[in-house]
DNA sequence: GGCCAGGTGTACC
DNA sequence: GGTACACATGGC
């Protein structure tokens, strides 16, 4: 049992950060690195398997200091208050690198019920069981890279991969041979990390983001897809035209140093409360 | 059936 | 630096 106070498991866990955990009447099932999981909430608490609270602990980020960024984040225009107050629980998890990385390679232009649906076929065909879940379905590992470098891009298109398959198999050679050493990168400074890697095959500003923010910690990185591009252009500029980089500047400007939280509280309010836009 | 989805790479200027 | 286009697949 661990304390878990302003914490919220099904937004955390259902908000596009992660891609393969699954909700059984209350109960989420998951892989944490190579070892099956389950958490679930009661109330202010959090509890896991005996044995697991501190990985669990870490990998929530129960220990963000959430009355300080909401109190920050909820001053910075009605948009973004509408946003905390939809979901003041949501957290900005702790994930496995590679495992983070690799799923969203998955993820340009692809809705967040088939990038979860290429994470379990990839786990099943490619990771390995590490347990069983409540369905007596399998949980798997998501694949070392040298797994997934080792299939090819062939076998990853036939995954349902399309296009995206060529940029996987690529960056998973890179991170098996240690070419991309994403454990050593952790040591980087935020901008030096973000070159690295937005030079990886299938990684560009938005992805690098992503995992700059979710499996790295950095919490000023902000994340640009479509729901947050509106968001972000609807709530402070009248909805007109942006650029990316002009939309990031700002989010750097106005956001500071959880800009990463504002992000993901805009896009789940976004995703889930319905868009102004048709 | 057309439009949209947690964009990126390439070819231009 | 910006802009235009191709790219696989599935849900609605």
């Amino acid at each position: 049992v661990l304390p878990a106070p302003d914490f919220d498991l099904a937004a955390t866990l259902g908000s596009g950060q992660v891609f393969h955990w699954t909700d059984h009447g209350g109960v989420w099932w998951g892989a944490l690195g190579d070892k099956p999981m389950w958490i679930r909430q009661d109330g202010c608490a959090v509890i896991c398997p005996a044995g697991a609270e501190e990985k669990v602990r870490h990998f929530l980020a129960l220990d963000h200091d959430m009355a300080a960024i909401g109190k920050s984040l909820s001053r910075k225009g009605p948009a973004l208050r509408r946003a905390v107050a939809f979901a003041p629980g949501l957290r900005i998890l702790r994930q496995p690198k590679w495992e983070c990385l690799a799923g969203f390679i998955t993820s340009p232009l692809k809705q967040i019920a088939h990038i979860r649906a290429i994470s379990l076929t990839l786990r099943e065909k490619y990771g390995e069981r590490v347990g069983e879940g409540p369905d007596g379905r399998g949980i798997f590992s998501y694949p070392e890279a040298a797994a997934l470098a080792r299939a090819g891009e062939s076998a990853l298109r036939s995954c349902k991969l399309g296009y995206r398959a060529k940029g996987l198999a690529a960056t998973a050679a890179l991170v098996a041979d240690g070419r991309a050493d994403l454990e050593g990168w952790a040591a980087l400074t935020t901008p030096d990390l973000r070159l690295r890697l937005l030079g990886l095959p299938g990684v560009g500003p938005k992805i690098a983001d992503c995992v700059l923010l979710f499996a790295y910690g950095r919490l000023e990185a902000f994340p640009v897809d479509v729901w947050v591009s509106r968001a972000v252009r609807d709530g402070y500029f009248d909805g007109e035209e942006m650029s990316e980089r002009a939309i990031i500047a700002f989010a750097a400007k106005r956001f500071g140093a959880y800009a990463g939280y504002a992000q993901q509280y805009l896009f789940h309010h976004a995703r889930l409360h319905g868009s102004p836009h048709p």
